[in-house]
DNA sequence: CAAATAGTGTCTCTAAGACAATATCAC
DNA sequence: GTGATATTGTCTTAGAGACACTATTTG
C-alpha cells in the first residue's frame, strides 16, 4: 500500500462507526403589526418558525425546522433546503450557531446537530400564503433574563404558549450556550438551541450586522431602528441611531408617501461601510 | 406503531445514509523567546500545533490534529480529547470555529469537520519535553492581509516552512471564512480552518477574552499586554492597554524580582468583570 | 549612575447619549 | 391647524490614543 490511489481504493468508510448528523434551524422574521392609527407607525414583533411533529420521536411537540444531511451538500446548503422546504422561501442569510452533541440528546440514538440561525425578509412571509392549518407556525418570541441570571424564552403563537426557562454556561468566549432549567412543549434540546440562537443573534444585530436581512432592499431608517430594538430588546434615540448607521447605508432618491407625515427617505446598505 | 417506545424500538439507524464526523483543531500557544540581554524583556511568538501526517491521504505533509468523533462523547470533549493525546496537556479552553462540510474536501469520502481553536498556556508548554523527532511540531504562526485584500498564511518550524494564500469571503455576519487561492504543505483544507480559527481567536483578544488562557494563573500586565500584541499584531501603549485590561484583572500581593528593573506585579483575572 | 521596565497623570479627540428644534406630510 | 413622524443640530460625557513624567530595580 505503497500510493495514495492504493490506499484509498481499499478504505472502508462503512468499517467505522459513525453519528447521523442533522441541521436544525432557528429561521426569524419579523412582522409588522396592523397600525392602530392612520398614521401612526405599525410595531413589529420577532418571530420564530416551528414546526409540529408529526412523528415520533417528541411527537405532537414543537421543533424547530431541520433534517438529515444529504450526501453531496454542506451543512450549510442542508440548513437552506429545510427552510426552503419548510417555508416555500430562501433566507437571505444564514449563520452557525453551535453544535449539540450530547450523547442522549435524541432518542433514535447517536445524532448530533448543527444548529443554524437563519433570518427572512418580512417581506417575503407576507407575499406567501400562510395556511392556519398547517404544521408549521410562526411563534413569538420572548427572551428575557431574570434578576437572577435565569433567561426566560416564551414563545406563543394564538393560543399555544410554550415556556422554557435556561441557564448562561460560563464560556471563555464571547458565544453563550444555554442550559435548560425547565421546559414545556418543546422538542429535543432545541430551547437551548433557540436561547443560542437568540443571543447570536443579538450580538450580530448589536454590530449592525444581521438586521438589514429582516428588511427588503431598500427600508426607511426608522424601519430599520426598529429592527435592531426589536431583536435587542432596547430602545435608541433616533438622533443617535441615525448617526450609528449612518457608515452602513447609503441613500436612495426614494421617499415613502401617504404615511399621513413627513415623508422617510428610503436607504440601502452598502456595500463597502467606511 | 402508536407509542414512542413502539418507534423508537423499530427504528434502524443504520439505514440512514450518513458521513463520518471528525473535529480539527487548532491549538495555540505563545512562547517566549530567550532575551537578549540579562534586564531586556522576552519577545514571543505565536505557535501553532502541526501533526506530519504519516499515513494517506496527505502523506508526508503537515495536518492540524484531530480525529473522528468516538460514540459516547460530545465533539467538544472529542476536539479535547486530540489535543490531549498529542501533547498530553488539557487545553485551558476550546473554541468553535466553523464546520467544514464541502463534498470532496476529503478523498477517503464523507467526511465532515468540526473545527476548534484551543489555545494552551505557554507554561504547560514549557514544562513538557518537546521531542525534535516526534511528528508533532509548534510552528510559529504569521498571517497578515496585503493590500489586494488576499491574506497570507506563512507557518514556519526550523526549516519548514509552509504557506498559503487565501480570500476572505463575504459573509453577512462578524465571523470570516476563507477560500484557499495558493496552498502548499498543508493537508485537506487544513489552511482554511486554521485562517478562520486565527480570524476567531483575534476577534476575541480583541474584546479581551481569549489573552488569559495563554498565561498561568499569575501574570504581570505588561506579559498580558504582549500576549494580545502578539495574537492581534498591534502595539498599544501601556498606559492605554492597563487602563483598558484595569476592569478585567484584580492586583496580587506578590511580585516578580531580579529582572533588572522595576519590579512588576502579579494580576490575576477577575471572576466577574465590572 | 545607566539601562530598562513599571506605573501614573493628563491632554486631546472621537463617539455615544440626551435633548431641543425644525421639516413635512395626510387628514 | 393637528398629530404624527422625519431629520438635523448641539451640549455633555465616557473612553480611546498619545505622550510626558515618576518609580524602582540590577549591574
Amino acid at each position: 500500500m505503497d500510493t495514495e490511489k492504493e490506499f484509498l481504493s481499499e478504505y472502508r468508510i462503512e468499517d467505522y462507526d459513525r453519528p447521523s448528523v442533522t441541521t436544525d434551524v432557528a429561521a426569524f422574521t419579523i412582522r409588522t403589526e396592523d397600525r392602530t392609527s392612520y398614521r401612526k407607525n405599525p410595531e413589529n414583533k420577532l418571530l420564530l418558525l416551528l414546526i409540529r411533529r408529526g412523528r415520533h420521536p417528541f411527537k405532537d411537540m414543537w421543533a424547530l425546522p431541520g433534517g438529515f444531511l444529504q450526501r453531496g451538500e454542506t451543512v450549510e446548503e442542508c440548513a437552506l433546503r429545510e427552510i426552503q422546504e419548510e417555508t416555500n422561501i430562501r433566507p437571505a442569510s444564514i449563520m452557525p450557531v453551535g453544535i449539540f452533541s450530547q450523547p442522549g440528546r435524541d432518542p433514535r440514538g447517536w445524532i448530533i446537530s448543527n444548529a443554524y440561525a437563519s433570518i427572512i425578509s418580512g417581506e417575503s412571509v407576507r407575499q406567501k400564503a400562510n395556511d392556519d392549518a398547517a404544521d408549521a407556525q410562526w411563534f413569538t418570541v420572548s427572551f428575557t433574563c431574570g434578576a437572577d441570571g435565569r433567561h426566560h424564552l416564551t414563545l406563543t403563537c394564538n393560543d399555544i404558549r410554550l415556556e422554557a426557562v435556561l441557564a448562561a454556561e460560563a464560556t471563555r468566549f464571547s458565544r453563550t450556550s444555554f442550559r435548560i432549567l425547565e421546559n414545556s412543549g418543546l422538542a429535543f434540546d432545541h430551547a437551548a438551541i433557540i436561547a443560542a440562537a437568540l443571543s447570536a443573534l443579538r450580538a450580530e444585530a448589536g454590530r449592525f450586522a444581521a438586521i438589514f436581512d429582516f428588511l427588503p432592499e431598500t427600508f426607511t431608517l426608522t424601519a430599520l431602528q426598529k429592527v435592531q430594538e426589536t431583536i435587542m430588546n432596547v430602545t435608541v434615540l433616533p438622533a443617535n441611531f441615525r448617526r450609528m448607521i449612518s457608515r452602513y447605508v447609503e441613500e436612495t432618491d426614494e421617499f415613502v408617501r401617504g404615511e399621513g407625515h413627513r415623508p422617510a427617505r428610503l436607504y440601502r446598505r452598502k456595500r463597502t461601510p467606511e
